[in-house]
RNA sequence: GGACAGGUGGCCGAGUGGUUAAUGGCAGCAGACUGUAAAUCUGCCCGCGAGAGCGUACGCUGGUUCGAAUCCAGCCCUGUCCA
């Protein structure tokens, strides 16, 4: 089944020049898009002769996607750069069963009214990205409740269920991990793989979809929309998955201390945004440039081979240039400014979370609570303990310790990363 | 429906009457070292309280006991096997 790859989940540059003629599969080899792919040449030979509209299906789950998904959302840029009709596939269908991939646990139902409100929150990042309208190569976004809503239990069984045998099912590593582990599996969430292979056979059907791109976690998915394209309708249509994201150190990319790493602002601010590219493993910051940014190829490779301290450089423009695309020029501008007089200079800048501090001043407990340092009282009386909240730099170690009102803005810190204004309220 | 095994802190996983806010690992936070990196070492890691302490917590509800995550009963949930 999944032919899983041989752990080489670096950057993959190829040396050899690329086996590929479309300047689709060109764009994505080079920049370390691709894992595994169903059959390469007949999709290059394809890209090379037409346009060719791909889809990517998004969850629905929250009302933001975050840095995991970014692959996904660069990889339809991709595809609009290299001449070609991006669709976005909303999950509010499927959604409302749960992907099983990779879960031990069921997921919780979500109200309809929520995923409403998830799917146009998530609208905005895209409309970011990618360039929608009517034109061949514009992009759409479309939400599968549209046509799994329509779809009647028998009339379902009978279309599609009958291409599908429980015992491939069972093989596939979704479901198997669940029996093996001894985790429970709903009929519901059994069902998942079948609606997501339909996805891909009404969207070809309907739409002339003849790709469909996803995470590597994603291939079973994708193969059976492949193969169940293919006994509908005769039609052949690829399955194209991008490598696992792994940070260097192994973690799984988009979750931080604070939680995910969201790409609405609304879930995250810019700042945090722009300090989550800043403060990458070294060792990520080429492929990062490659698959997360607009630049140069040429330009990365000098970027990426600065040695030492010098890498920072790299990082800086990184974050800058990822932070321009998902939250705009303006944003970058201001979270670089406010890194540069926060860190560089010892000050504070505009950017910083704030917290007014009231006439008769306020505690540092308080004030470390108050500003989203600590999560409790007690939290932030052992970050003082240890050593770790500043003021103005200073490290304060007495807990019962009162910030007094000061006209000028106090610079309060929580560790070397995490820098807060206080001003007098 | 039956037999058996289970449900413990963000996750994994010990603990089978008191010294258990609960061993250990992972994740996380902080300190040292650095480059806002990695690796390493050290400390912290339920809430409230300056503190003694208090409050909550081991699926749910009740019970036994001076005392329960630990014993008993009922219920809910999960897995394995059987029907």
């Amino acid at each position: 089944m999944t032919p899983h790859d041989c752990g080489d989940m670096g950057g993959a540059m190829s040396s050899q020049p690329s086996q590929y003629r479309s300047s689709l599969l060109r764009l994505l080899e080079e920049r370390g898009y691709i894992h595994q792919l169903t059959d390469g040449s007949a999709l290059d030979e394809l890209a090379s002769r037409q346009v060719v509209p791909a889809y990517i299906g998004f969850d629905a789950t929250a009302p933001s996607l975050h840095v995991g998904s970014l692959v996904q959302i660069m990889m339809l840029r991709r595809l609009q750069q290299a001449g070609h009709k991006p669709v976005v596939v909303m999950g509010g269908g499927t959604t409302r069963i749960g992907d099983p991939t990779g879960r031990d646990e069921s997921r919780k139902m979500l109200s309809d009214e929520t995923i409403a409100a998830n799917i146009a929150s998530i609208r905005t990042i895209f409309a970011r990205l990618l360039t929608f309208g009517d034109g061949p190569t514009d992009a759409v976004m479309v939400d599968n409740q549209e046509w799994l809503g329509q779809l009647g239990y028998i009339e379902m069984l009978q279309k599609v269920g009958t291409h599908f045998t429980v015992n491939r099912m069972l093989s596939f590593d979704s479901v198997k991990l669940r029996l093996e582990r001894e985790q429970p599996m709903t009929f519901l969430e059994f069902n998942y793989m079948i609606l997501q292979g339909y996805d891909f056979r009404h969207l070809s059907h309907e739409l002339g979809v003849r790709l469909q791109m996803g995470g590597s976690d994603q291939w079973g998915n994708i193969v059976n929309g492949v193969e169940l394209a293919r006994r509908m309708d005769g039609q052949e249509v690829f399955g194209l998955t991008t490598p696992l994201l792994a940070t260097a150190d192994g973690a799984k990319m988009g979750k931080t201390a604070a939680g995910a790493v969201w790409l609405n602002e609304a879930q995250l601010p810019a700042y945090d945004f722009w300090q989550y590219w800043r403060n990458c493993d070294d060792r990520d910051v080429g492929r990062f440039l490659r698959l997360f940014t607009d630049l140069d190829l040429s330009e990365i490779a000098r970027l990426e081979a600065l040695e030492g301290s010098e890498i920072n450089q790299a990082k800086i423009v990184l974050a800058n240039e990822v932070t321009a695309l998902c939250r705009g020029e303006d944003a970058a501008r201001a979270a670089e400014e406010t890194a540069q007089a926060t860190f560089a200079q010892g000050g504070v800048g505009s950017d910083l979370p704030e917290l007014a501090i009231p006439p008769g001043g306020m505690t540092l407990v308080d004030a470390l609570v108050g500003i989203g340092f600590a999560g409790s009282r007690g939290e932030a009386k052992r970050l003082i303990a240890g050593g770790g909240a500043r003021i103005d730099g200073e490290a304060i170690s007495n807990e019962a310790h009162v910030i007094g009102v000061r006209a000028e803005a106090i610079r309060l810190s929580a560790g070397k990363k995490k820098h807060g204004v206080l001003r007098p309220a």
